[in-house]
Formats: C-alpha cells, sequence, structure tokens
DNA sequence: CACACTATATTTAGTGC
DNA sequence: TGCACTAAATATAGTGT
C-alpha cells in the first residue's frame, strides 16, 4: 500500500540490521561503481575499486581500463622507483601493458563506430560497446549495461564480479536494482 | 555575481574544459571516496579504490583495512582451508584469464581497425613519460578526520596520496573541503 | 587556484508488491 | 528474495570571491 515515507537519514554506522544491510550493499555498491565510472569517463582517469562482500566470499570490482592494470601500476611503480608499498612481490602483470593497448583500441573502434551512429547513444561515451565487444564472451555474461564477470574457483573461497574491465559510462548503471550478491560457496 | 543557477546536468563524457576538470576530479573524487568509506563502514566490508589523477602525475586511494591488503586478497584469494591451493602461478584468478579471453577475441577485430587507422598513439600509456613536477603536494593537504598516509620520492613519477589506510566511519569525509588535487606544474 | 554558495540533479532508506 | 516507488538526503555544476 501507501506509505513510500522516502529516503531517511541513517547514521553512518555498521548496519544492524542484515535485511537492510544486504540491500544497502547492493545499492551502494552499484552507485559506488556507477560514481567510479563517470569520473573515470568525465576526467578520462585510470581507476579501480574492488569491494568484498560482507560474507566475503564474493569480491565486486570494477575498473578502467581494467583492474589488473591499475592496480599494477599502483604495486608497481614505474622504472626506477621503489614502490610505495612493496607488497605481493609475486603480482607480476606483463601483458597489463598489452591489454591496455587492446582496451583503448577497442574504445577508438567503439567510439569511431558510436561517431557514426548520431543516434545520441547518450553522447556516444560508451565507448565499449560491449554488445559487439565480446560477442563470444556475452553471451555467458549475464550483462545488463556493463560486463559482468562471475567467476566460481574450486580452490577459491569466493567469486569475482568484475564489473566492466571496461567501464560502463552508461547514465544508469542499474536502475534500481542491484547485482544480486548471489554466489556463496 | 550573476546568480547561482545551481547544478546543471552534464553529459556523462569527457570534458574539454580543463579548469572544470580540474574541479570536477577533485570533487567527484572526494565524492567516491566518501561513498567508499560510507559503504565500508554500513556494511562492514572490506574495500580498495585507486584513482589516478589526470595527468597520471599523482594516485590517490583509500582502502579498509587498507588498499594493499585489499588488492592482495584480490590478486591472491586465500586458499580454501578444505583443499589443497592449486594456485601455482600467482594471480591465475579467472577474472584475468577470462579477460585476456575477451581481449584475445577481440585482437583480431582490433587489429584488423587499427591498421587502418594511423593514430593509434595511445596517448595516455606512459603514464611516467610525463612530467612529474613533484614537491609540495603533501603540505597542502588538509585531512579532516580521516588518515591519511603519504608517501614521496623525489624519483617517484608521481605523488601517492592514500586516504585513510582505515576508512574513516566519519559522517561526512569531506563536507566543503577537500584534500585537494593540489596539482602544480 | 582553492573555497563558498545555491539551485538542481542524483542517490537511496524504507516500504510495498 | 528481488524489484519498483517515493520523497528526503546528498552530491555537485556553475558561478563568485
Amino acid at each position: 500500500m501507501r506509505k513510500p515515507v522516502g529516503r531517511k537519514k541513517i547514521k553512518i554506522e555498521k548496519m544492524k540490521n542484515q535485511n537492510n544491510l544486504a540491500s544497502t550493499f547492493s545499492k551502494r555498491r552499484d552507485g559506488l561503481f556507477k560514481k567510479a565510472s563517470e569520473l573515470s569517463t568525465l576526467c578520462g582517469i585510470e581507476i579501480a575499486t574492488v569491494v568484498f562482500s560482507p560474507s566475503k566470499t564474493t569480491v565486486y570490482s570494477i575498473g578502467h581500463p581494467c583492474v589488473h592494470s591499475v592496480v599494477d601500476k599502483f604495486l608497481n611503480p614505474p622504472p626506477d622507483t621503489n614502490s610505495p608499498q612493496p607488497l605481493a612481490q609475486p603480482y607480476q602483470n606483463k601483458d597489463v601493458t598489452k591489454m591496455e593497448k587492446l582496451i583503448e583500441a577497442e574504445e577508438k573502434r567503439a567510439l569511431r563506430l558510436q561517431s557514426t551512429n548520431t543516434k545520441d547513444s547518450y553522447e556516444g561515451l560508451n565507448y565499449f560497446q560491449l554488445q559487439e565487444l565480446s560477442d563470444t564472451l556475452e553471451e555467458k555474461l549475464k550483462l545488463n549495461e556493463r560486463v559482468e564477470i562471475q567467476q566460481k574457483e574450486s580452490g577459491i573461497p569466493f567469486s569475482f564480479k568484475s564489473y566492466g574491465y571496461a567501464l560502463a559510462p552508461r547514465e544508469n548503471i542499474s536502475s534500481t536494482s542491484d547485482v544480486g550478491p548471489s554466489r556463496s560457496s
């Protein structure tokens, strides 16, 4: 019935109500990702965000060009320097550069394609046009507006949900629904 | 002093005006970090966000408990306590595998198109090739309530600005003032 | 150039299906 | 459990100082 009182103010502290918490986690995570996406698009910057679910069984992430490349740069500062805080030495992604180039190439391609499409299409900013980008993989991905890569690995205690290895500058990443944590091994 | 017209709608696309871009970057970055902080506090979750400045000379980050721990977990999923960990190679996240797969699939197309596009220099790939104005970034920081860890080396191509290696469950991370990108060049 | 200010654009807490 | 809705709470674009 009726009683949509509207948004209420809450204290920024650990939520006790589990139901609300789950709901809030979903909504805010989406909101956060959207903000990250917009920031990246508006300012043309690289960004990465990793979020663990409350139960820690799932990892949600988003990044541009991709989480790994950004993290890699963060962990392994260029050439001559010592990393800010030397961490996992093991992480040494030599393919990052390659991935970035490919991603950018795809970006440009998408842009080009869209530029020819006067059909607004959100200021043709959906530089990834994932619909056609990963046609082979896409069907497997449950992307609404963004890419969603979900992983379930036997040896891994949690699953991965990587939204957009490329940020989707969609105007609305997720209107009212949330991704749904699902997963839980 | 015409009149505060108030917020206007903008298109989510790369901003052309450099002044606005700088301003927006600063504001939205703060907003993003605040959101991340709130999400972490409200849901008691681990989170990390890394943001490169437009010039790529500075890296802003925030995380709980800290960026590194989160990133490390993301890259190195803890072994399943009930099974021998088969993770021989570092970071064989399916995330990467999938990404590479996707990229590989796209490679052909991208290359094909690139052959026709001669201007694919990827202007922003080498973040370290740019200027490295350093200095004076720290002193301008004005942390309000959060922890701020900063590291700077004269030889580092970019400076680090890590907000809260522990997210401050502050209700308001940055009401009106922000850390201030304080770029200089 | 960093802040302060508003009028609006967005986000989202709580509720109903 | 998830999705839709409403209105209050916030985030912010543009303008001033």
